[in-house]
DNA sequence: CAGCCGCATCGAACCGGTTCGAAAGGAGGG
DNA sequence: CCCTCCTTTCGAACCGGTTCGATGCGGCTG
């Protein structure tokens, strides 16, 4: 393995000087700098990464947390968001990793070994819940983070959808298609996301109740495809003939229940999925879906994440991700 | 920060013994050992990973390769390959971070840097071509790495399902339900798995061909939905009357465009995907495909990579994971 | 020409652990 | 009672970088 040292003494110049030359080039002349950078190719010298991080204080690393408990991501969401995470980090040349954790408590104790025992240099947080004692932790100790949905506190950074527009969103396209009884089945109520997308929604149902008498009902469940099914023959029941599911897997699911009961979509019910998954397209009819930039979600995390890690001073911030409707035939 | 020599001059011993107190128990009395692990506690006292790192040569983590290039993996595939990877690495505490990589030439020289500048202490290459060039590099370096499939020089370390047997297995479902012209939507001939699967397919066939007159069919393709819906009906315009895709969303297209062209599933044409994706169970008719132990496969991975870091000298190995078949409606 | 400044470079300390060889002390054997 | 060996502990070197303060040198200013 050759060393700084190595380089120094071939290079006929100080340990210093070389370091010096590696990462800060204008405090060099440019003529010693070439001299270093020359003999560094020819001994294929690479900088260890762990003595860069011991002597720097800097792992060049983000790790993402991901709270298995938190049902709220859909494979294909998390696949998106990771991908675009990754691609941030690693033009700006930060490696990933990652844990995932069964609650929000070992998430917190987690949480407190990575930054105590420095391991990372920033910290990636999915959907906490509202109460969750990893963004007490988080609040107090002044350690780099990003969370993925809102933080109650509104005090850190964070990167989300307008949760609120997406809801309406859906209702109004549902609506323009002349659906008049409107159905959510929406993720869980303690999700800081899924109300404001059921407020959202029912602000369109609203808005609309007078000219059209467009009227609707949100469902909050646990988000699992098989209650989604259910309740969307419950909401057929009711005469719904607009349906908005949470996830892509629950929209397909209550495709099938529907069409088993002979309820033609969209002819009967029109029917929107949420994430846009690439499976929507597949099946018949194939899946309206509100597409949430899940790999813009992911990259503008790592971006803003990354300002930070390098420029402690700078403000938190919450920036929202466009959404768009990826329209289909279901609806 | 509180350091190492915090907790030597506060526990009244040398840096040396605190060190040891921590990592080789059986080396300081029981005592002092005590004493010294009281310190840490009342301190809070958490060693320093890079520190660490540095003087031990090792990272406590690994690295994932994921070749975007290699199609191979559908993302269920994937997110559950990878929590298996993690949860066997974490169960041995080592962290697993990952990069994306475009192609094997980027993989080759990614690899390169992780290995040369330290960053892991193992890699796991995904699904690599036989002609790979990281494959050639890797067999050079003495470095520790797995790989997801077949390693083709076979010196190396392996998971992989026994490919052969799943085509072989599937096949076998199909003409025990009764069908005598098969079809399979297989991936691209230059994977190795496919070629095995396919060869594997084929031998079912050729074993029900005298008694049951059964006959069949491999298309090679690009693994892409659009693909296998086009295929599938060509198959079916065929006589096919059992269908095998090489992944679950390559049989919910095939699903629908037979469908759509008036064919039943299973009635007219039996259909199997492949890896037991969560979608497959909400589509209509429920699809039956062949469950791989994605998450199996991650956790063999993990152990076998992380036991030859522990002891380099452990023998190469190719461990195969059994893979099953997930029974429903539409096969 | 003396004084000052800034640039390029250097030596040494430092980051916080691990590990090696030596030393101290006590037990056991001859 | 002395020598040896083993156990426990220690000091110091080491891992391979970064960074701070000092130094030497040349050019500019007054």
């Amino acid at each position: 393995m050759t060393t700084i040292r190595d380089i120094a003494r071939k290079a006929q110049v100080s340990v210093s000087t070389v370091s010096l030359a590696l990462n800060d080039a204008d405090r060099v002349r440019p003529e010693t700098r070439l001299r270093v950078l020359e003999v560094m190719r020819k001994l294929d010298y690479r900088p260890s990464r762990s003595a860069r991080s011991l002597s720097s204080g800097l792992t060049y690393s983000i790790h993402l947390l991901d709270p298995l408990g938190g049902q709220a991501l859909t494979s294909g969401f998390l696949t998106r968001f990771v991908r675009g995470l990754h691609d941030s980090a690693k033009e700006r040349s930060y490696t990933v990793a990652f844990s995932i954790v069964a609650d929000d408590g070992e998430a917190a104790t987690h949480t407190e070994t990575l930054i105590s025992e420095r391991w990372t240099d920033g910290i990636v947080l999915l959907n906490p819940s509202d109460n969750s004692a990893l963004l007490e932790l988080m609040a107090q100790r002044s350690f780099p983070y990003v969370v993925l949905g809102r933080d109650p506190r509104g005090r850190g950074l964070s990167v989300d959808n307008d949760n609120r527009q997406v809801g309406f969103d859906a209702a109004r396209h549902l609506i323009d298609a002349g659906r008049t009884s409107l159905a959510f089945i929406n993720g869980a109520r303690v999700q800081t996301f899924a109300r404001d997308r059921a407020e959202g929604f029912l602000a369109a149902i609203e808005e609309a109740a007078a000219e059209a008498g467009v009227e609707g009902e949100v469902y909050f469940n646990e988000g699992t495809p098989e209650v989604a099914a259910q309740l969307a023959l419950e909401a057929r029941e009711a005469g719904a003939n607009g349906l908005l599911a949470a996830s892509d897997p629950q929209a397909v699911s209550a495709l099938r229940a529907l069409t088993a009961a002979g309820v033609r979509v969209p002819h009967d019910i029109a029917l929107m999925g949420m994430n846009n998954d690439a499976i929507g397209e597949y099946v018949d009819p194939p899946l309206t879906s509100m597409d949430l930039s899940a790999y813009e979600l992911g990259r503008e995390a790592a971006s803003l994440l990354l300002d930070r890690v390098e420029d402690p001073l700078l403000p938190a911030e919450r920036r929202l991700v466009p959404h768009s409707i990826a329209i289909r035939e279901s609806a």
